[in-house]
DNA sequence: CTTTATATTTTGAGTTGTCAAAACGAAACT
DNA sequence: AGTTTCGTTTTGACAACTCAAAATATAAAG
């Protein structure tokens, strides 16, 4: 049995609410029901079955939690998500704003072949165009934890790695302010009272975000 | 109200079942639930719908007709199904072997986004890698009608066209045998006793093939 | 410790698409 | 015409997925 679109879209969903958790609580089911779309019942009833199926576990009450089947399979949709994005950009010339609704349907219908093909024409990259990891074809995901621009160390040069979010017009402010994974800059201060972040980039520019923001956006020490 | 994937299904069945079929006959409930792969029952269910919906002309115990509506409908899932084909042979060089099942989930899925990128690609291509038309964005086709090697004129020098069958194992033979759209050879003779059709490739190589599999290669006298 | 607020689960119902098998219509063959 | 045959339609049922709203459990607050 296949997963249906439905079933993948319930593991993948999982499987981002557990890595943006801190330790190992439960997924609450009104979180799930938000990130899938539904109606809290909705997810109740889908969970219910996906624990009959043996892909999550599941405590009344409490929350969800993926299974380790449930995690393999969440680890390859994520991968075909991942795989077309960074085809979408490379091989079609897409922007990287634009490329997630695409690959929000895509995934669900790209053959393993095909995935495999994409994966070659691409040079097996490791993460996709917003530095997200993509997991290899046996479902394992290399996944370092990055600082933020919220917890990396002051005037100190950085390099964004990644992104974690899809919003489309975030995306292109970040392309605007040269802020695309790749691109070094330096956090110049913090004002939690203001909410907000001050950057300096490469070519000298300063730019002010908000701590939101901020935190969306994940760097390294520059090497 | 954009349509399921069904109902593309469905649409894009009919019209191929109109296309293969002589005058401006219905066709008949049994042969599009064939084509669509479901029981008959369940298509004259759908074709009401479709019928409701102003996509099919629905005559009880004769057939079933696209509309205007539906014919553009089908059209435009044809432009996309058979773009992607073009897409992946050209660009990824996958065989035109295989790419029909890939196709066939992709089409209901490509954004026009990815579809007019795919088009400009590839120059905007008027037929993909079996000869078939590639419909226009406004749901246009131009289909030349070829003769078949069953009816072509013999000892002429022909080039085959187009092929009107998607199995992989046939398409194969054919690419092996160099009978793909582009290649000349000419029909040395027909045996109907024997349902045969005997051919010679331009590499002078003698090859003879039924009459099921010469009707299904469309060929055009060389100019 | 009882009340209130919040999250979760249940219930009843609806949609889409499907099938098997019974009923039916049209046509073909004595 | 009468009857068999074949294709088509109807019927009743089911699977997957969804919602709104009622019922219930847990947690928080007085």
């Amino acid at each position: 049995m296949l997963p249906s679109s439905t079933v993948e879209n319930y593991l993948k969903a999982l499987y981002q609410a557990e890595s943006s958790r801190t330790g190992k609580t439960l997924v609450p089911m009104g979180q799930l029901a938000t990130a899938v779309g539904v109606a809290p019942g909705t997810a109740t009833t889908m969970v219910k079955a996906l624990a009959e199926s043996g892909l999550v576990d599941y405590e009344p009450y409490v929350g969800v939690r993926l299974s380790s089947a449930g995690a393999k399979l969440a680890a390859l949709v994520l991968r075909r998500h991942r795989l077309v994005e960074q085809f979408l950009v490379e091989v079609m010339g897409m922007s990287w704003a634009e490329v997630h609704e695409d690959a929000e349907q895509l995934e669900h219908v790209v053959s393993d072949r095909l995935v495999e093909r994409m994966d070659a024409m691409l040079g097996h990259p490791s993460v996709d165009p917003h530095g997200d990891p993509i997991p290899t074809a046996d479902g394992t995901i290399v996944a370092p934890d990055y600082g933020s621009l919220l917890t990396c160390p002051l005037t100190v040069t950085v390099t964004v790695t990644r992104v974690t979010d899809q919003d489309a017009s975030f995306l292109r402010f970040l392309e605007k302010q040269d802020l695309k994974p790749g691109h070094a800059l330096e956090v110049e201060a913090r004002d939690s009272a203001a909410d907000s972040v001050q950057l300096r980039t490469a070519s000298g520019r300063q730019i002010t975000i908000g701590t939101q923001a901020a935190s969306k956006v994940l760097v390294q020490e520059s090497s």
